[in-house]
DNA sequence: GTCGAATATTTCGACAACGAATATTTCGAC
DNA sequence: GTCGAAATATTCGTTGTCGAAATATTCGAC
């Protein structure tokens, strides 16, 4: 049985621009569309997995990232590791505090400060939804072996030094 | 000299997540972390340097979707090929007759439906910013050798045939 | 031939995120 | 010690997207 190489929708997607931008890299353009594609994709099963468990991404990823400073931290804090502006959290947090998830603190260290503090149910909560959020992942990842995940990690890495790594000369 | 592998931003995301979450598998968080930088860093990007050409990322996107059917497509098209709802389409559709980069034009065999066509003045807009949403993401794939490349894009072929792939037994 | 179902676009209301502006507080230079 | 600059959270107005409803048209069954 001859071993047929399926193709995605990406390949696709190419074959189709091909033609009429004849010195478009494949290459280039598959694996930046793939990436676009797989993130969405991610985000939409995430957030249908979470909807079980009554609650939305964007109040699970305020969780998340609360939690990964150890259940406490600024406004600010979160708006940078969530990549938001500090602004769109007041709303965010609002919401978590009528759920009970979270309470304002005033730091008593600098009155400009307001921590945001997981509750104990706003932990239960994230620690519930925290399973069913990488499973996905692990799904469609598992179509790699071990050392391929490892090998698509480390170019990946390469791929991302050089972003964060500014144009020459801007 | 020895040659030191460097960190990036996500080596230091799953670091500080390791801790708290032993059973965290780095490969797979690693991957879907840059996967999810990378698409944003381009995403960002490519809006900075269509600003020099005083065009919009979502006015941009609007025109090539528009362009790689031909100049010619009907709203719900455009809607599909850009993975948005139908009815958004109208408002950026507005803006782009109003820049004269587009006209309505009904379908004289479907009066339901109004087809969406490229000027000359939106297909040389198109042709003028098509230059600029490429370069960076050569510069940063440009990291690797063509055959890492190549690479890259098959391992990330068969994790969106995966993704694309319903689970098992749903 | 007619009527109900399906299709295509647009309108409308809701919502989330943003940038700019605001209010308060802290910090540093003098 | 005081005052201007920086920092922090919030409010406000704008914008973009969405889903549901509305409108118009086509298709198919009978």
């Amino acid at each position: 049985m001859g071993r047929v190489i399926d193709r995605d929708r990406t390949d696709q997607h190419v074959a189709r621009w091909l033609p009429v931008l004849p010195d478009l890299d494949p290459d280039v353009e598959s694996a930046v569309t793939r990436m676009s594609a797989l993130t969405r994709h991610l985000r939409e099963v995430k957030d249908r997995a979470l909807a079980d468990l009554d609650l939305q991404e964007k109040e699970y990823g305020t969780l998340h990232a609360l939690a990964g400073r150890g259940g406490r931290a600024a406004p600010s804090e979160i708006a940078g590791d969530l990549r938001m502006a500090p602004a769109s959290i007041t709303a965010r947090v609002d919401a978590l505090v009528r759920r009970g998830f979270v309470r304002r603190i005033p730091s008593p260290v600098d009155r400009r400060r307001i921590d945001v503090e997981l509750t104990e149910a706003g932990r239960t909560a994230w620690r519930r939804a925290l399973g069913v959020v990488g499973d996905e992942e692990h799904r469609v990842l598992g179509a790699l072996t071990p050392q391929e995940r490892r090998l698509l990690a480390d170019l990946l890495r390469r791929v991302t030094l050089a972003a964060e790594r500014p144009p020459v000369r801007p």
